[in-house]
DNA sequence: GTCTATACGATGATAGAC
DNA sequence: GTCTATCATCGTATAGAC
């Protein structure tokens, strides 16, 4: 594995593991086993490394998501496989962990994540009229504000397992979430 | 008012502002016009005077939710008042904000934040219970489970407002938890 | 391409004067 | 109680040798 692959490997285990501040690089040094010589000849600094690590990362969850929303499937199968999707609880999503970073917030790095947020809203939002279509769901449901809030469980989730140090707490809340969706069915 | 007090007041808007590892002495001591020795004499360090700002900033929260969910109060009301109530989308909750840090988690912190999450979510349940009893809910509805799913709504709600930069994500991710929890009524 | 040496500010804390 | 040195260490980056 070239230099430059070890240390964009070791930046994304780093932004997952710890957040952007405190990917600091003298640990990339450590993890990847590259020289501080190797880091500022393949990247500008630190951040265009979290950059171009993130966008690895993007398409890798880009491409998870594609699955569980592909059209083809039936529209609550869908909205039960991402509810129920398997997650590392206690380590937050990869994208939304960092957002609660201000230097985060201030840079180009935000602007993945929020992609990445919009894209899942939008297949949560075409899953829910495709269900209300169907008939599955009835036809009074707003799509966009309950697809906000499915993301949001999610997303909140990853905050109660970590508060409690319990993988458990994400699950109840995906169960609750995927309650309250079945119990709305007209079926 | 005392330098000491100055120093938790300024320790409380940086932890809100900025989080755990970025309020460092130097911003505390500008925010608080105190100079160093003041903050070593009054507390041990940097983590005493954050578990001294938070415990503050815990009492204060818990006034806030102990109105919310007065027993008095008609149960789809509380569930309606906590799902709604005014909240500062783009700059997070005060208390979950922070589990997103490593340091946070390790320290005595994290459990300050753990019970009050604890607490809101046994008032969440009592509160489904009751509507439950009163037939304003459906009996099979699991209690626990849901109560987890509203409070991560509202924690994932705010990763969505600061990812977007858009305060309105959050209120529809309230709107659609709430139009869920409607939908379910069994009125 | 990769390494080591060096620089410079920030962080988190201690010492000691007033 | 409060202040101003002073300190060791870390974070982030540049320079220049190999």
């Amino acid at each position: 594995m070239s230099k430059r692959n070890a240390l964009v490997q070791a930046a994304k285990s780093l932004l997952w593991e710890q957040g952007f501040e405190a990917m600091s690089p003298k640990k990339i040094m450590r993890l990847s086993g590259a020289g501080q010589g190797s880091l500022y000849h393949h990247f500008e600094g630190k951040q265009d490394l979290a950059l171009i690590a993130l966008a690895e990362v993007d398409a890798e969850m880009r491409a998870v998501v594609d699955e569980i929303f592909d059209r083809e499937k039936d529209p609550m199968d869908r909205l039960h496989d991402y509810l129920n999707a398997s997650r590392d609880e206690l380590k937050g999503c990869k994208l939304g962990r960092l957002v609660g970073e201000k230097t985060v917030l201030e840079s180009n790095i935000c602007n993945i994540i929020s992609k990445y947020f919009t894209t899942v809203c939008a297949y949560l939002k075409t899953a829910l009229e495709d269900a209300k279509a169907s008939g599955d769901l009835p036809p009074s449901l707003d799509a966009v504000a309950v697809s906000k809030s499915l993301q949001a469980v999610i997303q909140g989730g990853f905050i109660l397992a970590r508060a409690a140090g319990d993988p458990q707490e994400m699950r109840q809340a995906q169960e609750g979430a995927w309650m309250m969706i079945e119990g709305l069915s007209s079926r």
